[in-house]
DNA sequence: CGACATTTTGATCTAGGTCAACAAAAGTGG
DNA sequence: CCACTTTTGTTGACCTAGATCAAAATGTCG
């Protein structure tokens, strides 16, 4: 398969040789981000579809008095906002974590593509609802779980997301996220997230080091987090 | 305006005649439900696809340790669900909050509604882009707001989202909701909620009563909340 | 009226925040 | 390649927002 783009999308609904080929054309011409780099801000008008192809990024959002909550992960394969070329102004912004290989997609090009594929256009919907289902995990966690609970959910998320683009393998994982952003993805302080990953090391659930993330014991982090991947299960069943 | 779904959704793209009637005809024979209903469980085949047509619902988690996640609430006019089809199953329930009137329109006719008049197509889409802003503003809320602005905030959406379907007047508007289930919906306890209620009420922003919101002093309530609309902005600017 | 659900208040406790300092990496410029 | 600044991670001491527990007051409805 050309990209992981396109392999997720062939997990989600079967793509024929036609729509291989015009997802491999739309995503020829991929652009190299440094990290940090601000790919579309809040307040902008919405542009064109992005498609991650190498790196992170993340969605994010600064509040009136400073700080930052990250809205979601985006990891090789995945891409935003479709539709979003609707709206008039987008309500977060999307940046880089680490350098990264982004393609664009022309809004005008995007439409054509999913009218002319509906294979394509099925599988652009079931990454939506995918994604839809993630938001609601978030919610769920920042308001029901306890904070080790939270960390551990968040890491059965990536872990699982990353082994579905075979970017894990069975017990490592390079997550190349600091401490800093995966506070502010789970509304908690550096501190607190420092003492928790130390906790959940202590009880040999997992190791989270710089740029990776070591999962000791899987049945024991999933305890903690009351993971239940039924939100990601499609994912996991139907990815190639 | 034959009811407020198709209001809602001629605000959002405007409707021709036949976009209209085919809408009529689609939520023609709705129907009533009890208080506290699922009209649709975690775990279930999602069926068709939910109209709200008069009352309030919600959508929701329950946890493995009994707790509730609220994730969003239905007003009338609000539809749920498009697509969710693609997915194996329900990753939450909906339940209605009050006696209500809903309609249901299958996923095969949606399908071909959607297929044949675009415009209703372009309005379910902005639909959804707002119920997805919508989630990462609440995702914000948990993560970064202290529990009065969080509070505050979610008075304000509630309040401003009633105002676009003609379902508030100037200052009040009926709120059929128990602390218990805002408390679920804020991740927080029914006891602190209360508090931080009376809080808002001590410093003349808002008052909630049995059923209904009134707001006091909405610039001092949006100030509280650190609201900014532009997640729900479209929704004023276009709304009938 | 009686049973049950919701709201309100008080007393106490704790998870997680805040503040501060230091250590370890990782860039950066000469 | 080395000082040097900046970012990231780690730990300790202390504090507070919000949870928990308990009970009374108020509403609602069959």
């Amino acid at each position: 398969m050309a990209n992981r783009f396109i392999s997720k999308l062939n997990g989600y609904a079967p793509l024929g040789k036609a729509d291989i080929a015009v997802l491999e054309a739309a995503t020829a011409k991929p652009r190299d981000y440094p990290a940090k780099f601000d790919l579309i801000r809040e307040g902008d008008r919405p542009g064109p579809v992005f498609v991650m192809l190498e790196g992170w990024a993340c969605r994010y959002k600064i509040l009136p008095n400073g700080t930052r909550q990250v809205l979601a992960f985006l990891m090789p394969g995945d891409s935003c906002d479709l539709h979003i070329g609707l709206l008039a102004e987008m309500d977060h912004s999307i940046q880089t974590l680490v350098p990264s290989v982004v393609a664009t997609i022309p809004r005008a090009e995007m439409d054509a593509i999913m009218d002319g594929h509906r294979a394509i256009a099925k599988a652009m919907y079931v990454g939506q609802l995918i994604d839809e289902g993630t938001m609601r995990a978030w919610i769920t966690s920042m308001g029901r779980r306890a904070s080790i609970e939270r960390v551990a959910h968040l890491m059965c998320e990536l872990y699982i997301r990353a082994r579905a683009i075979g970017a894990a393998d069975e017990r490592q994982l390079a997550l190349p996220l600091s401490q800093l952003v995966l506070a502010d993805a789970l509304g908690m302080t550096p501190v607190h997230l420092n003492r928790v990953l130390k906790e959940l090391r202590l009880k040999g659930a997992m190791t989270l080091k710089r740029g990776s993330l070591v999962v000791t014991d899987p049945s024991k982090l999933v305890q903690i987090a009351g993971f239940d991947d039924n939100y990601l299960h499609r994912r996991l069943r139907t990815a190639a």
